[in-house]
DNA sequence: CCGTTGAGGTTGTTACATCAACCATAAAAC
DNA sequence: GTTTTATGGTTGATGTAACAACCTCAACGG
């Protein structure tokens, strides 16, 4: 729907429809998607972000530092969500042995159950909400418009100084 | 590529890349304009998307309930941030005339000049990270997967029954 | 009338994100 | 070896998003 036959002004229709479009889909997918997998499981998307790295993880243990890292995301965020998810019993914060600033994150068995069953479920949504919706062409020309975007942002400052 | 349909796990190349770059990206843009939005004008992405609806509406009012559909926001969402705005003087709520249910949503002056300084300032961060990374053709496939995903998500439950 | 049903909005609660201030420890300067 | 300085993490405050419960009023059906 919205097939947007408003062309009223002439210049970059194509920017603004695109512009649009994008933000549409970052107003819905995301939440349904969240939407599915709290309704299934329980989980948040950031406990899952975590428990996804932990998972991945050596021993399934990271540093704080590294998790944050990997993430993205600022440290204070990432303690707040470390602690609630330790409160609900999903992983365990420890000292560090080598560093007695830092902590060692630890996915518990608890943490395990209860991202085997989310894994399931989130992929399933990314595929049926997703993928099935594109073409082989439409995702790689999606993935490469999108990275396209991220390369430009990671630029330094193009300007003055 | 991706020509390989072999089993279950090749399927996931094509799809992975262009779920992970749309994270990353949904990650990364909106937060960067949303964030020069904020620093240069004080308004927020919801903010703005409030006034813009106001904006184009006629005598700058709107019943709450337009307001809520043409955001397709939840009627908390709304009334929420709508008690915050009002607070802030960006606009007024008055009891509707016709039905006394309802409320009308009516933009400041001092609402319409914040939206027209944030409008510029929306406009160039949108053309300077988004618009300018990406080609015609970029643009134009862009906005054609994200119209399919969105599509594919209105449709009631696909398929059998 | 009267009771029921439903629509339009508000309020409270919880979870999350961001910011600033802070604490403890490691690393560097001297 | 003591003083800075920087780093890793935590805490508290504030604003926002999602959900559920609620209140008011309109629309009906007797």
């Amino acid at each position: 729907m919205a097939t947007n036959t408003s062309s009223a002004t002439t210049h970059t229709t194509a920017a603004q429809d695109a512009w649009t479009a994008y933000q549409g889909l970052r107003a819905q997918l995301t939440g349904r998607i969240n939407r599915e997998l709290a309704r299934s499981t329980g989980l948040s998307e950031p406990d899952y972000e975590v428990l996804l790295a932990l998972t991945e993880a050596k021993q399934q243990t990271l540093r704080s530092l590294e998790l944050r890292c990997g993430l993205d995301w600022e440290k204070s965020r990432l303690s707040h969500q470390l602690r609630r998810m330790e409160e609900r019993g999903l992983l365990s914060r420890d000292n560090c042995a080598t560093d007695s600033r830092s902590v060692d994150i630890r996915l518990t068995d608890a943490g395990k159950t209860a991202f085997a069953a989310a894994r399931l479920c989130h992929e399933a949504a990314v595929e049926r909400y997703f993928a099935s919706a594109l073409s082989e062409e439409q995702l790689a020309s999606f993935a490469a418009a999108s990275t396209a975007i991220l390369a430009r942002l990671d630029q330094p400052v193009h300007g003055a100084h």
